[in-house]
RNA sequence: GAUUCUGUAGCUCAGUCGGUAGAGCACAUCACUUUUAAUGAUGGGGUCUUGGGUUCGAAUCCCAACAGAAUCACCA
């Protein structure tokens, strides 16, 4: 069943038809053969250069836009690099007497959007712009949908941008195709995690897949996604964090282990959360958290460097500096720095009482971690522009995280903050297994008082611990907000190309069959379709005088006179059917 | 989940006090041999998101639904 098409549809399915009477395949099988790209051609081009006609370049792409001056026409072709000048001559593309191949097929037939493949010469229009002078030109598939033209001067200024989000965000390949700095960001994305790959390599850390479905859902403190397993009729989970499962691989006897995991969450959405995500998670054996943050500080310099050429990155209207070393502050101090209360000292209730009196409102079974979070995230988070290590968090708040070596109730732990937001979270890991499971049933206990979030006890993970984990630093980065740093952008959505959005409406449209059972010929769904009759249902309601008049009217408004009308007998055939 | 804002042509947007729906680009027809977001002339294209209500009359006012955004809540 095909929907309602629109003018410009119906006129590029005409087009389709007049392309095959003419002889030509709108989609051709064969392979292309394409010997260069607009973008190397643009860059190697010396200005002043005349043309050289034995030099015939080959490439492809789409059309974009079109010029036409009679017997001569500009178009511009769009490939996977860039955008370049085509220059098509009728007596070029002609040399016999028959000149429809440009006349009809160039000029009437092709559209902004097709793909086409072209051969020719580079050369230099009188204005000096950089073009291609079109010797062969062939449809490689038409396009039956308008691409929204955005339009940029040359001061960049763009017209018509797209900028509709949720046309942006669910049709993605068009946005792509017309927005030209949502590609870059997609390709500063991939940059980054190849940058990000390559260093991890240059330490011969091992890059490793786990499992993304999970009988016990570990590593975080989220509410997960529950799917089941038919087969073994258990409930399985969506990962919330791989941590455990790299941990049992460097009890298994590796050196270095690190994933870029995609995590799975069930909770809000908003624009610096999507319900999967994309989280790089590192553990080295025989480091520290103080390892760690060196590690981490050079890494993200070298991201900087490897996409900018310097440490200096602007995010809005702010210049971030990711040259390091980063300041380092540890969580009390930050508290201290931003509300001048001194928290370390203070017990659950007294620091209820604080949270009381700075008006931040936290959730009655709120653990003594919980409450520290909650007063961080609220006085601290959103000062911390610059790159600052926080270290050294609270136990309650940690239950992976060794204990610090010299201060009593803190873990070997820090979090990366960047713009006000937590880019990623290390520790030394806790590898004393008779303290792990202590910790875990602390958090049974936050499970017994209403946290659904707090941590179940993965025995197993207990068991690897127990026959020993060396001493291990681990990370967790969160690739997304990484990215959205990097390419100055505000929300998540506009660094995943396919962010998570309800399903789009779907219109229960009658099917042909049901059409034709009832009697209603095919050639007349249209005519219904355009009155917005669009199912049986309606159909039977509708007075038959009234729609006898209506298909009239409508056929003539569609130029359907090749159809013949129904008769009134006919429409209330349909009607009492 | 709560509140606020938004939804008009393929795209970007106007639309006055409630009185027959507008522009630019795109599209079509004609003209044009080097143009630079934008050549000229002419033309086609709309269930004004959907459903109710008020009214002689609703794109416009009211209610609800749907979708998106922002803020908050929840949460890395």
């Amino acid at each position: 069943m095909q929907a309602i098409l629109n003018e410009q549809e119906i006129l590029r399915r005409e087009k389709l038809t007049q392309i095959r009477q003419m002889g030509i395949e709108p989609y051709p099988a064969e392979l292309y053969p394409v010997n260069a790209y607009t973008k190397d051609i643009k860059k190697n081009f010396v200005p002043g250069t005349p043309p050289d006609t034995n030099n015939i370049v080959q490439l492809a792409g789409r059309l974009m836009s079109f010029r036409i001056q009679g017997s001569a026409s500009f178009a511009e072709l769009q490939d996977s690099t860039g955008r370049i000048q085509i220059y098509v001559r009728r007596d070029d593309l002609c040399p016999s007497e028959n000149k429809e191949y440009y006349n009809t097929f160039f000029k009437k037939l092709l559209d902004i959007g097709d793909f086409v493949g072209i051969k020719g010469y580079v050369f230099q229009t009188q204005v000096g712009e950089i073009s291609i002078h079109v010797t062969e030109i062939n449809l490689l598939a038409k396009s039956l949908k308008a691409l929204p033209i955005v339009k940029t001067d040359e001061n960049g200024v763009s017209y018509d941008e797209v900028t509709d989000p949720e046309f942006k965000y669910r049709r993605r390949y068009v946005d792509l195709v017309v927005n030209p700095k949502v590609k870059d960001v997609f390709l500063k994305r991939t940059k980054i995690f190849q940058s990000v790959r390559d260093y991890l390599n240059s330490f011969e850390y091992l890059e490793v897949e786990t499992p993304i479905l999970q009988a016990i859902p570990g590593g975080a403190t989220a509410r997960p996604f529950i799917t089941h397993h038919n087969a073994l009729d258990i409930p399985l989970y969506m990962r919330i964090a791989n941590e455990l499962y790299l941990k049992r691989l460097i009890v298994g006897g590796f050196e270095g282990v690190y994933e870029f995991a995609k995590d799975f969450r069930n909770e809000g959405m908003d624009r610096t959360h999507n319900p999967e995500f994309t989280v790089l998670e590192l553990y080295v054996a025989y480091k520290d958290y103080i390892w760690m943050a060196e590690f981490t500080e050079n890494l993200l310099q070298k991201i900087a460097m490897d996409l900018y050429k310097t440490t200096d990155v602007q995010v809005g209207e702010k210049t971030i500096s990711f040259k390091a070393p980063f300041q380092r502050l540890t969580m009390y101090e930050a508290i201290e720095k931003y509300t001048g209360i001194d928290i370390s000292q203070k017990n659950e209730e007294e620091l209820r009482e604080v949270c009381k009196n700075l008006k931040i409102d936290v959730p009655a079974h709120a653990g003594k971690g919980k409450l520290i979070d909650e007063i961080f995230g609220e006085t601290c988070e959103h000062h911390l522009i610059q790159p600052t290590f926080i270290t050294d968090y609270p136990v309650e708040m940690s239950p992976l995280t060794k204990k610090h070596r010299s201060k009593a109730g803190l873990t070997e732990r820090f979090e990366l903050i960047v713009n006000g937001k937590e880019i990623c979270n290390a520790y030394s890991e806790l590898n004393d297994p008779i303290d792990q499971r202590e910790r875990f049933e602390e958090q049974m206990k936050l499970q017994a008082r209403g946290d659904d979030e707090a941590m179940f006890i993965d025995q197993d993970f207990l068991r690897a611990l127990e026959y020993g984990m060396p001493p291990t630093s681990g990370i967790g980065f969160g690739m997304d907000r990484i990215t959205m740093l990097f390419t100055n952008q505000s929300s998540i959505q506009d660094v995943l190309f396919f962010p998570q959005m309800r399903p789009e409406k779907i219109i229960e449209m009658a099917k042909t069959e049901d059409y034709l059972t009832i009697g209603v010929r095919e050639e007349l769904i249209p005519i219904l379709q355009k009155l917005n009759i669009m199912t049986i249902a309606e159909l039977k309601k509708v007075n038959p005088n009234k729609l006898f008049g209506d298909m009239g009217g409508m056929r003539k408004k569609l130029k359907l006179d090749q159809v013949k009308l129904p008769t009134k007998e006919e429409i209330e055939g349909w009607i009492n059917s």
